[in-house]
DNA sequence: CCGGATGGATCAAGCGTTTTACCAAACTTT
DNA sequence: AAAGTTTGGTAAAACGCTTGATCCATCCGG
């Protein structure tokens, strides 16, 4: 629950900001006002707004009605509408990560259009993982009688799921519960991300494609080798354990494995992401190697400011954020029908950049 | 305005979605009903939740009435509250940006932070620049009858004040009205900023130093200038207009800008932005030189995914987008003392890293 | 033993909308 | 011309909560 501000009179009289604007900002105007003003009922008037088909309305009242609301500047209160409805035209969106990474950003970008689209409004709040904070934020969205809430993180993960949020109809995005068919959720297609990925590489002529793979474990982990070895079965290709290695997944890890990359004698790499290329592009550099034609390298996850900005540009597989937040939003309104009991899960398309050229197999 | 949604029967039915949940979505519980379960009248109840002060009420009583609570497990409705009140617990937060920057992240994780911390939630809407959808969310925000609006841009920039938002009581962030005084505000400090990154420089023994600047112009353009001079200045060095260069704000920018770099013979440069940087990272490597031996740079912006993972991290300048969110929310709810007729500005705190080196005048 | 405090809790009037039931007048029908 | 049927519109009851006005016991001092 949101605390009360404790109103000491410490605060500067907000009234001096009232002077400039044109339009000041008193008391709203009223259905009841312009009811008054066009000389009809409340009633009227609120058939008119909302152009309901069965009410019948003269044309000439309905101008009248309508000239009074120009008028007067009239704007319908939402929340008075919202309490005779019973639930308000919103749907929260809690989130990990807005501030730490740019990907809450398409997330949320999704989510708005889509929610926008059916007449919601999203009402937002970023947690940074703090779970008080969260547990805060749904009892807020919960007072303010949200249609449903999209529970989402900044990396795909599986979550448990809070017990005020059982409360709500929610969906889970970019993560999911454990025990499968608890709740609904869309998560990104992990496995077929890294198919692309790999196949980009196989298109370009390469036989020998190395794999870095991140250390820790996560859903992205195993989905992204499974698409690995997925391409390289289709292309005929046995799958070496030894050509997968694992490094910390940013762009440190990346640097540090290069040198156990290039004892592989590989002609192409598929980083585990982006910031991880990132790095490695570093260490190839050093090494004297050049990119695409001493090594072809792909990452992961379409990371704007790195991947369209390296020297050169770099091949990746794109996480779909925007479609995990609009897909999130079709769940929960039912736009979508919910797959029996595993997540819905978001194609990753593939972004072809320079980093990836054209291998003759020699 | 919300378009509302056309309730054609399509979507499939929603009842379906509340089998699983324990705590099952039914009617809510109402204060009526808490305050029949405690056998007392809706007015006590009222005021034991809200801890009036100067209600009289019976220790047992009180008690009572919050083993009821518990019990029905009842929520306040956040709408009837705001109803009575006339205006909402909200904040709005329209944002230009949310999706193609991480930078609107931290303007919104900073507004939140402080929004909450006064009772008050986010209402945030991502506009993207498209000025239709922005308007309409402005409306929605007065429907929703939020306590103001911040109006903030993703980058430091003059905008224009739409009307509706006049209607509102609100706050621009990272922007401001051309007119001076038309509008409260806050925006970074560039001058500051600027100047605090070339004393990062200067600090470390150069005294020939570069300033990479932008081709477009904006405020950050003249501030991160004015900063250098004054910077310049305070050590003592006459401005070389020579040294000033200018490129395209972005890493393609910044390698373009090598070649000229180059000529100048100078042993530290100054980059507008971070992308910059990153850019005349490659440049100067291919070069062979190296940084900071060769040359020191620095940055701006201090953009996480780049400045703090180039090879060697960089050192920059913050934007501190955190501060201007949380700066927007005081000043919007009056706890910040307004300045005259010029926007607020916030500090750009340095953040050295290792791309400057301790350099030897000789 | 009375007048006045005071503690404890209720009454009831909104807050701004929506919506159902109902009404009066004006047309149609037969 | 009586009985329906439209047409155009209104009254008023919710929706869930807050709050100033009241009310009723006590309890206290004198």
């Amino acid at each position: 629950m949101i605390s009360q501000e404790k109103n000491s009179g410490s605060a500067a009289t907000p009234g001096a900001s009232d002077a400039s604007a044109g339009s000041s900002r008193a008391r709203p105007v009223t259905l009841r006002e312009v009811a008054e003003a066009a000389g009809v009922s409340t009633a009227t008037v609120s058939l008119v707004i909302n152009k309901k088909k069965n009410a019948r309305i003269g044309d000439e009242t309905r101008q009248r009605v309508h000239d009074a609301i120009r008028q007067l500047g009239y704007r319908p209160n939402a929340m008075a509408k919202t309490l005779v409805s019973g639930t308000s035209r919103f749907i929260g969106l809690v989130a990990d990560g807005v501030a730490t990474t740019p990907f809450a950003g398409q997330i949320i970008h999704g989510a708005q259009d889509e929610a926008w689209k059916h007449g919601y409004a999203l009402l937002i709040t970023n947690t940074e993982g703090n779970r008080d904070l969260e547990k805060d934020a749904i009892t807020m969205m919960l007072e303010y009688k949200v249609r449903g809430i999209l529970y989402s993180t900044w990396f795909h993960r599986p979550t448990d799921i809070p017990d005020t949020l059982r409360e709500a109809d929610f969906v889970l995005v970019n993560c999911f519960s454990p025990k499968p068919g608890a709740a609904r959720a869309v998560v990104p297609d992990e496995a077929q991300g890294g198919r692309s990925a790999t196949e980009i590489l196989l298109r370009g002529g390469h036989r020998r494609v190395a794999f870095i793979n991140a250390t820790i474990p996560a859903p992205a982990k195993d989905g992204r080798l499974q698409g690995y070895k997925d391409a390289l079965e289709a292309a005929g290709i046995s799958f070496d354990p030894g050509l997968v290695l694992e490094a910390y997944p940013d762009q440190e890890g990346g640097y540090r494995a290069t040198e156990e990359l290039l004892k592989r004698n590989v002609t192409a790499v598929y980083c585990y992401n982006d910031r991880m290329a990132m790095g490695l592009y570093d260490g190839l550099r050093e090494n004297g190697l050049s990119i695409p034609d001493d090594m072809a390298v792909v990452g992961f996850d379409n990371q704007e400011v790195i991947a369209a900005h390296l020297r050169p540009p770099l091949s990746t597989v794109s996480l779909p954020h925007y479609e995990l937040g609009a897909a999130g939003v079709r769940l929960l309104l039912g736009l979508d029908e919910a797959p029996g009991d595993s997540p819905v899960k978001i194609a990753c398309p593939a972004v072809e950049r320079a980093s990836v050229g054209v291998h003759s197999t020699a």
